[in-house]
DNA sequence: TTTGTTGTAATCATTTTTATTACAACTAGA
DNA sequence: TCTAGTTGTAATAAAAATGATTACAACAAA
């Protein structure tokens, strides 16, 4: 199954915070006119983004900032504070193997690393993608129109 | 959200097939028993795989078989064989962003190449692992004990 | 004190996964 | 040819996850 929105709404949301920041004062309900989304989703992600130290939220006057420079800011970073997988394991396995036959045994055995490896080459190329970049991009395109 | 099961199971019915080849016929009710889960499941994965040409399924007599070399039969065979993600694409998008807003009507074009390449990096380590590697470390497992 | 906002609980609809029952179609072997 | 065992598939259900929505207390600034 795909990947949860609620990693590309968190994009989302970075970019809307970084751009309208001195223009806007960026709320939930704000971002969830930009995004489409229901303000109270946006406000668990944003939830999930603040326990994670990647955004500030004003309690009351309202209102989301980013506290960190947008190049310490990495995809992993927001897809571990958004993902909430279990385990932090990428891969399902079901649940339990006949142990009385030698490959129900092992079955998990045998596929850890292998897993584990692919996971790590996904979680690498997250790691490498940081919100610099959304925001190189996203000013061009909006400077282009 | 994890990677269904459908593919962990799809691993475990192969070396299944493999390990037990010359000893039984290995049915739905047999892998059932293995991987501990509904013969139904594991008919429906059977039906995928050989959609994919990647096991030959005897219907009336019953019995799973690999018609390929192991090592021409690849991690990302098996999941593409059973992932039937939508589109493809590993990443969901929240479906109707605010095309009035520049950040809203330009995030899936700015994501897409970056989330691209966190797809094909997971998907080349897929390919890199085959079923022959699954063999041998089964092999080595079994004989141990 | 008023106004706008956040945090959160509660509920619901939808989708996806997995399990399960049932049975027609099929094949090999008796 | 009949029987027994098996596959393919439909139908249904249960469980889990996602996302939407309503409601409201807590809060902070003007």
């Amino acid at each position: 199954m795909q990947i949860s929105s609620r990693f590309t709404l968190a994009v989302h949301i970075f970019a809307c915070i970084d751009v309208f920041k001195d223009d806007y004062k960026v709320t939930s309900d704000f971002l969830a006119a930009s995004t489409n989304v229901n303000p109270v989703i946006i406000r668990k992600i944003l939830g999930q983004l603040k326990a994670a130290g990647l955004v500030e939220v004003a309690r009351g006057s309202g209102g989301a900032s980013i506290p960190r420079p947008l190049n310490e800011i990495s995809f992993l970073d927001i897809y571990n504070a958004v993902e909430c997988i279990e385990n932090g394991e990428l891969f399902h396995f079901h649940e339990n193997p006949n142990t009385d036959c030698p490959v129900g045994k092992n079955i998990h055995g045998i596929l850890d690393d292998k897993l584990m490896r692919v996971q790590k080459a996904m979680e690498d190329q997250l790691s490498s993608i940081t919100l610099e970049d959304i925001r190189k991009d996203t000013k061009e395109l909006i400077d282009l129109k």
